[in-house]
DNA sequence: TCGTAACAATGAAACGATTCAAAGATCCGC
DNA sequence: GCGGATCTTTGAATCGTTTCATTGTTACGA
């Protein structure tokens, strides 16, 4: 199990120098047909493949960048991932990916085991108060791109999803079928997801007169949540109910779905609209399929990434903040009356 | 924006000799205090971080191992990186993060850059045809474990997860919960996972005389494949209808939820009973809460590293083959009549 | 045949860490 | 004060690649 062969075991083997195997390797162009055919040969007889940590000694930097999610299981970071790896591909260069588990420590880890790869640079959603090391990496011209975060664009560019811009588009949607007496279902508000989305819904419901919109605050996202919400809405009975539901995401809507549908006493969506957020891959599964908003994960990561690449090349980069605008899917959930 | 501190740099503003700068990091026994201290001082002035490239090329190998899964968005795998991940930072590695998105050119490329990384070990859930790959890695010394697939035990180490045993458990219990008409919706039966699950289901039945399993194919693994599954056992009404069903997978099970429940002919689980497989998420979360075939992926990813590990030390490395034993996850959707 | 481009090939130096034999300090007992 | 043992520190050599100034080769028109 000797140790693999080096460039200059290919050069002896084919009888030439170091530096034109390497141009071989770099710039084909500069090498005469024969020598290349006998130097391929060489280096498919020996099994050699090139010892990346040289390259990156020599070179100053790596060819990678780096990713730190907050959570990998999460269908929109997994979409990011996706994508991020795609593009950089196609700037010939990996993602190392690290899952921060909405974890200080571990995120503080991640960033020092990137800097110590000499990432050319690093996407983060963040969890913790980062910016300190951020700070370090970006004087030393590593560059960061945040993602689903904005940041102060003098130090730093970034992606994000505009939350309000969508909540506006989810409440205008039912009052555009007609619904007056609408519900927000989400919480906490701290997170600032949702109460971003609750901004955007309370714009559109002003624009009517007669529409009103009552918040009912939800233990977490989860459909438990959302299917405790929904039983304490059949419990007021039909008078009370709200006739277009919005839910700051698909899992607590498919939970308010449940709890209507299971009781037979409400129809969606001839008694109340449903609307999500996330469009996650169970909306369109859904016993009623789930209208929702989509969020543009696939052209997230696209960007953050050429976000990045423009600022690795340059000397005195110039930060952007990208906000993307999500996207209304109507399903049956809000077919109008 | 100058290029950072070597350890040169570092030396020389304390001043010592590189190989003292070196021996506080690796061996800070072998330095006095006061020493420790100056060289501590300058390397936080300076902001000195390593280079783990020129560390690597000394090493001869990167303290990262390689993991290559089919889908990061499927959550087997999601759950198996994240086990990963924390058994590597354990050994003070960390992991390389490839999807191949079931494709095999892309597994190519990975491994192939996993190699030239010099990644000390290889963890992969294989596409292709990948065993001559994997027998140029294993000869130059890099191990590698396979995960979710067996493995010729004179080559490789492997996990997996006993979808015979899945089956059995799935189809036994509904037999001891008094249910005779079985029936199996899965497809196509090209996938290993369906195939073993399904000759599983076969044993369990074949112990009780009176006990029939009629096989579903279904178009897929999905939702609506599943309700398309159900909805064609609805329109056969009371008399034809099984009175156990076991699906291959929670989504297939889901679909064939939907069906029965939303035209409120069949209740479960009296009318009849259903099991899934994969014990996702949304089992706990159905209308009727879905009982499941639970796989320890926890388990996977932590012995799959283990086996590495194993392996990566050793100069004569023997292979071994764990097969893990999936568990049954009793919910409403099988309760005893 | 000569001069000169244009093209090919060479190999030493550099990247930044670790290693290790050797040199230098320090301490202790007598 | 001395010999010897122990503890610290030193710095050249090494890993495998890329770079680039230099040298060698070829081709072609005059």
């Amino acid at each position: 199990m000797n140790r693999s062969a080096s460039i200059k075991d290919v050069a002896n083997h084919a009888s030439v120098a170091v530096g034109t195997v390497s141009n071989v390797l770099n710039y084909p162009d500069r090498v005469s047909q024969r020598t290349k055919d006998r130097v391929l040969k060489a280096i498919d007889e020996l099994g050699f493949v090139r010892n990346d940590a040289a390259r990156q000694l020599r070179a100053g930097h790596s060819r990678t960048i780096g990713l730190i999610v907050l959570d990998v299981g999460n269908p929109f970071f997994t979409a990011v991932v996706r994508a991020a790896e795609d593009a950089a591909a196609l700037h010939g260069s990996a993602v190392l990916l690290g899952d921060s588990g909405h974890d200080a420590a571990r995120e503080a880890n991640y960033i020092d085991l990137f800097q110590e790869q000499r990432v050319q640079g690093l996407l983060i959603s963040p969890v913790g108060d980062v910016t300190e090391r951020l700070d370090l990496l970006r004087e030393r011209g590593v560059p960061t791109v945040l993602v689903d975060r904005l940041a102060d664009e003098a130090k730093f560019s970034s992606v994000a999803v505009d939350d309000d811009a969508g909540g506006y588009l989810a409440a205008r949607h039912l009052l555009d079928t007609g619904r007056r007496r609408l519900a927000f279902v989400g919480g906490p508000t701290s997170i600032r997801q949702v109460a971003d989305r609750l901004q955007g819904a309370r714009r559109a419901v002003k624009e009517e007169a007669d529409a009103t919109l009552e918040v009912l605050e939800s233990e977490g996202q989860t459909v438990l949540a959302g299917r405790s919400v929904g039983n304490s809405l059949v419990e007021r009975g039909r008078e009370g109910l709200p006739d277009g539901i919005f839910c700051a995401n698909d899992l607590l809507a498919l939970g308010v779905m449940q709890s209507l549908t299971m009781t037979h006493t409400f129809r969606i969506p001839e008694d109340v609209a449903l609307i999500g957020y996330d469009d996650i891959d169970f909306a369109v599964s859904a016993v009623v399929p789930l209208s929702s908003i989509r969020q543009p994960t696939e052209a997230l990561g696209r960007t953050a990434i050429q976000l990045l690449a423009e600022e690795v090349g340059s000397r005195n980069p110039t930060h952007r903040s990208v906000v993307f605008t999500p996207e209304l899917v109507v399903r049956q959930s809000t077919k109008a009356n």
